[in-house]
DNA sequence: TAGTAACA
DNA sequence: TAGT
């Protein structure tokens, strides 16, 4: 375990593979239930490259007319959406630290070419919460910055497997996938490997 | 290529 | 401004 700055921890390898094989395929069975869609730009409705859904009882969507915001349903399906698995709920309690459970499970899903420009997570109401990541696939090319969107970032890999995160004085900090590298180390199981090359999922406490 | 600005 |  690194803590990159105070509240930022990242665990190299937190999964191991074959823990990382069961949830790719937990995954797998999420997006089956809840198939992917592309957020869009508040008021300019620039689509986002990364296609993403959800799990939990609240999920993270944007679109045109209404802007950043978690629902309690699919955008194209209406459907709520599918429960968060019970290894993630488990990796939370082991790394969170957090006495309530995660509300929110973010699916984000990158092809070669997709990307996460430098963000701020403050659509949740409950900023004490940490957030947590997992990456799957693909290594990329991470971004941590500081609570101002001017603070000078640190640049570094995130590997499958990997852990990341963000609490206590590092929650607001800003954060982003340059780009996905090119080699491949550990890639997504066939049903994922059709849809993409790195998965994140991050959960998060909305409420 | 990191950082900024302008834009819609 | 989780976009170009």
């Amino acid at each position: 375990m690194a803590e990159l700055a105070p509240g930022a921890f990242h665990f190299p390898s937190f999964l191991d593979a074959a823990a990382q094989r069961a949830l790719a395929e937990e995954i797998a069975e999420v997006i089956a239930a809840a198939p992917l869609y592309v957020s869009t730009m508040p008021k300019t409705g620039a689509p986002m490259s990364v296609r993403m859904t959800n799990c939990g009882a609240l999920g993270w969507i944007s679109d045109k007319e209404r802007g950043y915001r978690y629902e309690p349903r699919h955008p194209k399906t209406g459907q709520p959406w599918p429960s968060i698995p019970r290894r993630l709920l488990d990796i939370w309690n082991e790394l969170a630290r957090y006495p309530k459970p995660p509300e929110a499970c973010l699916v984000n899903v990158y092809d070669e070419t997709a990307r996460m420009g430098l963000h701020q997570d403050k659509d949740e109401a409950d900023f004490e919460a940490p957030i947590l990541s997992l990456s799957l696939g693909a290594d990329c090319r991470f971004k941590l910055g500081g609570t101002r969107r001017g603070d000078c970032a640190k640049a570094f890999a995130l590997s499958s497997g990997d852990a990341l995160v963000l609490s206590g004085p590092a929650r607001m900090r800003y954060h982003g996938v340059d780009r996905i590298l090119p080699t491949i180390n550990t890639p997504l199981p066939p049903t994922l490997a059709t849809l993409g090359v790195r998965v994140n999922l991050t959960l998060r406490r909305v409420t």
